[in-house]
DNA sequence: CGCCAGGCGGGAC
DNA sequence: GTCCCGCATGGC
């Protein structure tokens, strides 16, 4: 049993992994399980602590950047009483570092479906075609590869439930599988062109472009926008109601600086509240 | 049951 | 460039 102290009152385990930012984590009581690099992790937080029955302490810290200044941050972003009130109710929220691939098929699966069924789509897929791994509670599944997906027959992948996101995946895991060194090409690209680039794949448009470059190559600064975002920004900000994604996703940029993808993740966090009325 | 979901591709204009 | 539509499937 590991034991390291976390940033105090800067960090939520609970928020960071549940908020709908990442598909794969499952709570077992206290408990959550998950993959970071090549471990099976199963970890809890109390107070300020995090206690992890396995895996080493560096590549956690990394996948929950928990050496981010997040306290300045959430200073920088807090420039609204909307934003302020979701910050109060979700502070500690941290943007996890992603796999590039495992974010970028995992959002194309996202289009156009709810939560609850994007983890199962995504669950189904993993047990289908991830590599087993063997563990004390049971067994657990890798995400596939993109080998694995492109060298599958699509009927097999249909049977996950992706409705018309099986062939966007499996043509983009061939195209990404193509190419060994992918993840390091886009990460050296500016912003813009790593966004043209992942746009050129089939299911990537701007939404999942930005949600990989926030959540899969840290560019804090890109504000992805779904349809609780668009909401969230026509109710509670300027009005103009039939806005296309560019401008919303610029007026977010504008609004709340080089983190504006922190102050995105805290919105989406807590849509509920903001969306029913009582802001 | 009907409506909605971390949108996208393909066309029209 | 923007607007419009169809879309498979499951959750609620």
């Amino acid at each position: 049993m590991h034991q390291f102290a976390v940033p105090s009152g800067l960090f939520s385990l609970d928020l960071t992994l549940s908020c709908g930012q990442v598909f794969r984590w499952e709570r077992q009581g206290d408990w959550w399980q998950g993959i970071v690099g090549n471990d099976v992790i199963c970890i809890r937080q109390k107070g300020d602590l995090l206690l992890s029955a396995s895996g080493r302490e560096e590549p956690i810290r990394s996948y929950f950047q928990l050496d981010l200044d997040l306290d300045g941050i959430l200073r920088s972003i807090d420039r609204d009483p909307v934003i302020h009130g979701a910050i109060g109710r979700c502070r500690g929220l941290r943007i996890i570092r992603q796999d590039p691939w495992e974010c970028l098929a995992s959002y194309i699966i996202a289009t156009y479906a709810n939560i609850p069924g994007i983890k199962k789509k995504i669950r189904l897929l993993s047990e289908s075609f991830g590599e087993p791994l063997e563990t004390e509670t049971g067994t657990y599944y890798r995400f596939p590869s993109p080998e694995a997906i492109a060298s599958s027959d699509l009927c097999d992948i249909r049977k996950c439930s992706l409705g018309y996101r099986s062939e966007y995946l499996c043509e983009t895991a061939g195209v990404i599988a193509e190419e060994p060194g992918w993840a390091d090409r886009i990460a050296a690209l500016p912003c813009g062109e790593a966004r043209k680039e992942l746009m050129a794949l089939k299911g990537v448009g701007p939404k999942v472009a930005d949600c990989v470059l926030l959540f899969a190559f840290a560019r804090y600064e890109v504000f992805p926008v779904d349809v609780w975002i668009a909401r969230i920004m026509q109710q509670c900000y300027s009005p103009p109601a039939s806005a296309g994604y560019n401008r919303i996703a610029g007026e977010g940029r504008a609004r709340f600086g080089e983190y504006a993808g922190y102050a995105q993740e805290y919105l989406f966090c807590d849509r509920q509240h903001l969306t029913s009325g009582s802001s």
